[in-house]
Formats: structure tokens, sequence, C-alpha cells
DNA sequence: AATAATATATGCATCATGCAAATAGGAGCT
DNA sequence: AGCTCCTATTTGCATGATGCATATATTATT
């Protein structure tokens, strides 16, 4: 677990967290924000974001919330009594809020950074000239402005 | 729509290249686009690109263009004769055109879903009065039921 | 000769993920 | 009672990419 990241002057503990790419872990702790949840729920919720069209792997999801309480973003207690299994409900700590700000943060970053492949991407003149879609034999004299 | 996502109707050979959420080797195959280089060249032009401010591990790189090279995406010649060691210079192929094309569709969907994780960030109200962006006191009364 | 820069490649440990499967409580059905 | 399904969490295992160090070779510089 040797970070070779910054030097430990502030919490850069959190570098794993922000140098994913994925948004898993941002959406889990956006819920929490919201209001405190328990996995499964997280994982029917995340189905339904509009960032997050891929079907969350439980395991991936039950596994990222506990390192994520190893680290003191978030904090859970048992729920029973309910009908079904008992439920781990999670809810958001202070550390988790600061990261999701920092996470917002990076997320604005990237942002940025897709927007500077696009426009590079753009401006690239490829030798294929026009945009074949697939299976589209389709091929007029597009422009051609050269 | 809980669909798998899958830009790309073909086999899933791409799949591997379009579910990176990271910009290396769409940089990789856009410089490639503009002009034939080799890995060593490539490192440094990355450098400079305001979408990869991470400085590249040579090793991830010259793996990626191996790996590029097995899936038909790059092809290269070795130029010789010039100072210093031989080099691998790589140039894009068609097929590597038609995955940046791909890449290009996939950062503008990342980017989407930026936004609205962005969007949705600016519309939770964080516990905390965080104040995640300044100038932002207004603060209503938040009901929690039960 | 020693060193540094150029240029590519390999070995190894780590780490996160996907998939499968185990465990377990409760509800509904025959 | 048995059976199945949904809920809910957890663990095991293989895979695959990465970071880091290191090895190799060529050329220029000191």
């Amino acid at each position: 677990m040797p970070e070779k990241n910054s030097p430990d002057s502030e919490p850069s503990e959190y570098a794993v967290y922000l140098r994913g790419e994925q948004l898993l872990q941002p959406g889990l702790l956006l819920l929490l924000a919201r209001q405190p949840m328990h996995g499964y729920e997280l994982i029917q919720s995340l189905s339904g974001l509009s960032f997050n069209q891929e079907e969350c792997d439980p395991a991936t999801v039950y596994r990222n919330l506990r390192r994520m309480e190893d680290d003191g973003l978030v904090r859970s207690e048992w729920q029973t009594g309910l009908s079904g299994p008992a439920r781990r409900v999670y809810h958001l700590t202070t550390e988790g809020e600061r990261l999701l700000e920092m996470m917002a943060t990076n997320a604005r970053r990237r942002r940025e950074q897709l927007e500077a492949f696009l426009t590079m991407f753009t401006n690239t003149r490829l030798r294929g000239g026009g945009v074949p879609l697939k299976e589209l034999p389709l091929r007029e004299e597009e422009e051609e402005k050269t």
C-alpha cells in the first residue's frame, strides 16, 4: 500500500479516490450526501442515475463502501427489525463530504480534459476523409473543405 | 434505460479501449492520426498536451502501443540509420482511425456524464454547509422525514 | 573511459474489477 | 413443509492494467 503520490502534507490518502476516472465512488458519495442508504438501495439508485448507465456489480459496490468506511468517508449502522435480511445503512461523514467536493473539482478538471481532447480531435483531419458510419457504404461527396 | 452500453455493435474487440476512462490511448491514437511517430516521441508529445498533464510511464506507453499493434490499430516499422538507437515508428491504420472516432464519441458521452454528475452535485445541499461554491450562503429549511 | 540522453523492452508487485457463488432472512405459493 | 423468489451482504478467484525498477543498446558529450 505504499503510495508514491504527494508527500503527506494534505489528505493525500484521498488520491486513491481522486485518480479514478469512473463515477462509481463519486456517485455513491453523492447519493449518501442526500440521504443515508444501504448498499442494495445504492445499487438500485445508481442504476437510475444518468451518469451511471452501467449496472453496478454488487461486489464492487459493497467493497467500495467498505473501503470508504475504513477511510472514514462514510459510517454505517446495522438496521434490523425490517423485513428481509439486515441492512447496513451508510451515511456520509464530514470527511466524505470534503472528498465529494474534491471529486467535483476533479470532475470539472476531467471535463476540461475531455473538452481539450475533443477540440484537438475535431481539428485533426483524418485521412479517411469523411466519417463512415459502420456498415454505411453510402458515401457521397460530402463537403471537402481543404 | 438500463441497457448494456455498447456504442459499438461490433465485436467487443474494441470494448477494451472504449471502456477506459483515461485519455492515454485516445491521446496516442490522436497523435498518430496527425503524423507517424515513435514511442519516445509520443511520450514527449503527450506531456505537452493539455488533456494529459500526468507524465506517462514509458512502460505503459510502449505496452499500449504493442497491444494496439496486435489489435491492428497501428502498425510500425523500424527506422534505423539515424542517430541513437533504432526507433519503432508507428502509424495509424484505418481500423485505428475508426476506433479513434469511437473514442471521440465515447468522450462526448463521458462529458455528458460528468455534466450530469456535476449538475446533481450542485443541486445537492451538503450538510456541512461546506460552501462548495463561493458565495452561496442561501440556506433553506431542510426537512428530514423519517 | 565514464556519463548522459535516446529508445525500447521486460519483470514484478499491487490493485481494482468482473464473475461466480455462498450465506441468510422473509414472503408467497402449492 | 417444501419450494422458489426477492432482498441483502460477503467472499473467492482469475483477469488485466498500472507503477516502478531495471535491462538492453546506440550515440554524443565530458
